[in-house]
DNA sequence: CTGTTAGCGCTTTCAC
DNA sequence: GTGAAAGCGCTAACAG
């Protein structure tokens, strides 16, 4: 491998010369900037990774760390892990997959070593011990999630609460009001990442509001039927069914809205919201209100590089505001019979 | 953060015993080094990582490419990725992750600038421009999957054709004498990676070595059904059934199966080989030789973290063993009736 | 068994 | 506008 002397020798000029002349960070004739130019391109030359870090103090990495808890869906946080990793290059960085089973040794080692220039960190739990580093750590570091504390640290994440009311601002459009929301089921409420939380609290405030009456069902781990038998108790002529529910979830809704010979949207309008996967696979395109995995890792990444760059100060909590995509699963009711 | 000189002050020795005391790359005194890690411990030292690097021409980390074609399911990928991180880090090293939409970029990126000591090569297709450029850029690779040249590269992938041969073995093994397989579309055959056709191909032998006739279907991309039409065709009375496709596929023979009043295993046996996912998601658990990710990645950190280290020469093309879990869904066939 | 020293390849003052 | 030189923090000869 060629190193920046081969360079400056190839171009006839000095070593400095050529590192100002690649990074820019002085002025340089237009001539002898070409020259330098030239010889990069002749000899193929990169800039060793370690020489740049120890002498720019600077890595040009992101960590990534995705805690391993043994019950999850891996390859749902994966996805993010790639998101990440294309806007961290879109920014001019690479990205280290840090999974230790313990999640904060990752952290702590990328810090200390100066592996990384900073840290996002995924599937944030309300409770996550990852907070309480990052706080300690004083190296930069951005969560994809809110924690139930979030003073000292930076979050990115969907504003459920204003997706809660998108959906049923557009099922109330559609002249729908004896409105269900089928949420997650009751112990991932509590015990995983608070936006189960924020969702069901914003939607049954803002039924509320509009002169509702709210009604939130939780699902079993797989099935929605138990839900949907209970909100027909409380709604029994339901009309309008919000879905912040995993895949398997939601199609389950569905054939159990079929199986009770409900159809959709014309019985019931139904928007998937909050939701990480596309309705398109569903037995019936839903509309719906994408959690988007590009949108939060690209708000992360682009955060996480002001803070490493520009020493930016942490903008505290961003929420992305939601985008509602229409596929035909709310329309207007049908005039009801009298 | 403190320095190596800083931990030597603290111990009273030198920079180089320090090093030295951590690496265990020459003997020290018993009482030296551990003055040495009292120091680090309460410093809490680690060694910056660049600075290692750097002096020590070896960046403790593996590069992992996917390439990200459109139409590929990436969680599955991203599986990998995984289980390679966690095999790394039992090793080790940390892992970058590449994703560029070029692929040979980021492979010829992390090479030149000497940001990782190797590379793990996914989703490897049969006309694969990353083994030309692994031939070229004398950068220890290893490649999980098997493209059609592999002189000059190393790859470790599941013993396909092995896997093939079991499950037939199994069936047979259960009286099963008219044995179908649905593998996958023709166009991913083709296109892909180029196990379907190991698998395929090992089938039709191994049936035709037994005096069977072999049955091979290809489905659709998502539904089984006309390929078991196929099959039903040329065996009306299957009686075994080797499934070497997705998950998607798979439910949906079992499906078909069912529509048709065939039983399984009471009529059909059927065991799923070479496959990425858990059969205990289908709506019958089935007999498998999985394609486990775990063992290839293990394999490939194995084999590159042993080329790093101690130049170990390649070893070619290592196949792992498959293994056959059974499930109930290969038994006995039932007398026939007269 | 330990210390001194010379780099590793780059960035960035400082000097012209 | 360019060059010389001093590190960045570590490892690994080289000397005792």
């Amino acid at each position: 491998m060629p190193t920046i002397e081969d360079v400056a020798r190839e171009a006839g000029v000095s070593a400095s010369t050529v590192s100002y002349a690649l990074s820019g960070k002085r002025s340089i004739r237009q001539d002898t900037r070409q020259r330098v130019l030239d010889a990069v391109e002749r000899l193929g030359y990169l800039p060793n990774a370690s020489a740049r870090m120890l002498a720019a103090k600077r890595a040009q990495i992101m960590a990534v760390t995705a805690p391993l808890h043994p019950d999850t869906d891996q390859s749902a946080h994966m996805v993010f892990a790639l998101e990440v990793t294309k806007a961290a290059r879109a920014h001019g960085y690479d990205t280290l997959l840090l999974v230790d089973d313990d999640a904060s040794e990752g952290m702590r080692r990328s810090a200390a070593t100066a592996l990384a220039d900073g840290i996002v960190v995924l599937d944030v739990a309300a409770h996550d011990e990852r907070a309480d580093l990052a706080r300690a750590l004083n190296h930069p570091a951005v969560f994809i999630g809110i924690p139930d504390r979030t003073d000292g640290i930076v979050c990115v994440d969907l504003d459920f609460a204003a997706a809660a009311r998108e959906a049923v601002d557009a099922l109330v459009a559609a002249g729908r009001r004896r409105i269900g929301l089928i949420s997650h089921p009751r112990t991932a409420v509590l015990r995983e990442s608070n936006f189960p939380l924020r969702f069901r609290d914003a939607f049954a405030a803002h039924t509320r509001e509009l002169g509702l009456s709210p009604a939130v069902a939780y699902p079993d781990l797989h099935a929605a039927d138990r839900a949907l038998e209970d909100l027909l108790a409380v709604l029994p002529d339901l009309d309008g069914l919000v879905l912040n529910t995993t895949e398997e979830v939601a199609q389950s809704a569905l054939d159990g809205l079929a199986a009770r010979g409900m159809t959709v949207p014309g019985d019931v309008a139904v928007v998937a919201a909050g939701v990480a996967f596309p309705t398109s696979r569903l037995s019936i395109t839903l509309d719906t209100i994408p959690l988007d995995a590009a949108a939060s890792c690209g708000k992360a990444v682009e955060i996480l590089a002001g803070i490493v760059e520009d020493g930016l100060e942490a903008p505290g909590v961003t929420l992305i505001p939601p985008t509602y995509l229409s596929h035909g699963s709310v329309v207007p009711a049908a005039p009801r019979p009298a």
